[in-house]
DNA sequence: TAAGGTTACGGCGATCGTAACGATC
DNA sequence: GATCGTTACGATCGCCGTAACCTTA
């Protein structure tokens, strides 16, 4: 057993169990991973993988339980390669960022620019998913920090910090009747509804304040992208409903805001990153510098 | 970085940073170990051990971090072998059961005929040692699993399961005042007193039941080993006092038992393992017979 | 000066690449 | 028949062992 043949495992699992393509991503020629692989399962001693003829179309049940183990041992290898460049140098360095397009363009901003500034030396990688990608993204590595609102509960590999706390907000054209009214569950029901996707940044309270309610809300709409949701919405399509913080004061002067906070209940973004994933002292710096924007706001 | 750099690292913590006992352990040449860890230290790019001249004195404060890092990889990659020879035949294999005297003696024979009869095939290894010996076995991959009474609540890293519970049991002999009369704590103060050493078999317990009291126990031998406090009660030194299981009706029949359970609050006898070390199918069903052997018991 | 660690060098074996072959959709 | 995997073989590179050298108690 060697490390490449346990990277190989990992990468096997990545690549839909194809030879040739983990061969490409290790920079060595096909026969060598097939040697290496029928190397492994010698010393093993049963087979890994199920086959079809020569292909690989699945893995064995002891297989998938060894890619356990080869998974915390490439997490740790991982780590002492990070230990040792954060050692040498905390200030230069990568950081992966995985979050939705709500928390990117309203909360984000702020905060990375202020990281910016200490560490200029540091690539940011913005990726933009759903909440459930997101946490897919942690745990194979693709991202270091996730920052949503939805889905990063309960999951024993992962590390959750409360980011700050918000409202949804209504958003209406300056003619339309919400605009001036008392905003009531019903009220709102009443309009075709503009907002998230399911899954996305605090729609699943929206569907709470609703299922309690005996209003059925009519969603012509769901995007994820907040900026959608208002193109429709200055259409003339409905009412949207988006994030609090996502209301932008002078860009969206055309628009009225009515707070639905006593409608819906708040919602929570949070920041997750794996507990076994060494971070970088910059990483570190960068949650803290997300607590800190979070404690300067108000919604 | 490879395998074997990985597991210099790790015996390099065992040996006391001796480089020609590493080589030993590891069956190759002290120059060869040498020149592992130097390519390994160039690798990381920081030294990971504190050096007086040549010799290695300790690790760096990175070095300690890298090092918990190893002993991940090492333990992921002992459970993959575990996992493979457990799938090929999980009728043979080696099983370390590091305990107290008092298990070893009066808790552990009947469960572990019962195993030998299903498993012939599996060596087991008993090891004998102090509570916070047993842990520290478990840590460094002695022992699989341990079974005692104190010291494995509250690690992290250990899975405990409750196995059985039981009193304590004074032991005189057949002349004894205390044959007798009435046994408070008051009464066993006035007595000299022969018990388990601290930290042993429910040790802690008794410390509890008289720190309660206005009475001061006049211990004048501990001991780990029952079968030594019984020795020294039937010279007539004082009064034992030992674990319940620890009195055989027959061997003991020259002493007389007086049960102490309304004197001294119950123990627990636990069973603990390492949640991330795989227990091969024989070690878990040797866990069951402890058991089962447990529920047919009492105290 | 003995014991532990480093450096230099030669030899062996593991693993890679090339290439031809085999199988599967 | 194109793609994917296996087998055979030669070449290379990494790692070990021998041995001489260095350093400190």
């Amino acid at each position: 057993m060697n490390l490449s043949q346990i990277e190989l495992l990992r990468i096997l699992q990545e690549t839909n169990f194809s030879l040739s393509l983990a061969a490409e991503k290790m920079h060595i020629v096909q026969s060598a991973v097939s040697r290496q692989l029928q190397l492994f399962e010698a010393e093993i001693g049963s087979p890994l993988f199920e086959r079809h003829g020569k292909k690989l179309i699945a893995m064995t049940p002891l297989g998938l339980r060894i890619l356990d183990e080869v998974n915390v041992i490439n997490q740790a290898k991982n780590n002492i390669q990070t230990l040792a460049a954060d050692y040498l140098d905390s200030s230069h360095g990568v950081l992966h960022i995985a979050t939705t397009h709500t928390q990117a363009k309203y909360f984000l901003p702020k905060p990375i620019l202020r990281f910016r500034e200490k560490y200029p030396g540091v690539r940011i990688y913005m990726d933009e998913a759903s909440p459930e990608q997101l946490i897919n993204k942690l745990h194979t590595g693709k991202a270091d920090i996730a920052i949503c609102t939805e889905k990063v509960a309960d999951d024993a590999y992962l590390a959750v910090k409360p980011c700050y706390e918000w409202h949804h907000t209504a958003i209406v054209p300056k003619n339309h009747p919400l605009a001036e009214d008392d905003v009531t569950l019903e009220r709102l029901a009443s309009f075709p509804i503009l907002t998230y996707s399911f899954g996305f940044t605090g729609r699943s309270n929206i569907e709470k304040a609703f299922e309690k309610s005996n209003s059925e809300l009519d969603i012509i709409l769901s995007a994820a992208d907040t900026d959608v949701i208002k193109t429709y919405v200055r259409l003339g399509l409905g009412v949207g409903i988006i994030a609090g913080m996502a209301v932008d004061k002078t860009l969206d002067s055309d628009l009225v805001a009515r707070d639905l906070s006593h409608l819906i209940p708040s919602s929570k973004t949070k920041i997750a990153y794996l507990k076994n994933n060494y971070l970088p002292l910059y990483g570190q710096h960068f949650i803290e510098e997300l607590i800190f924007a979070a404690q300067k706001m108000q919604f």
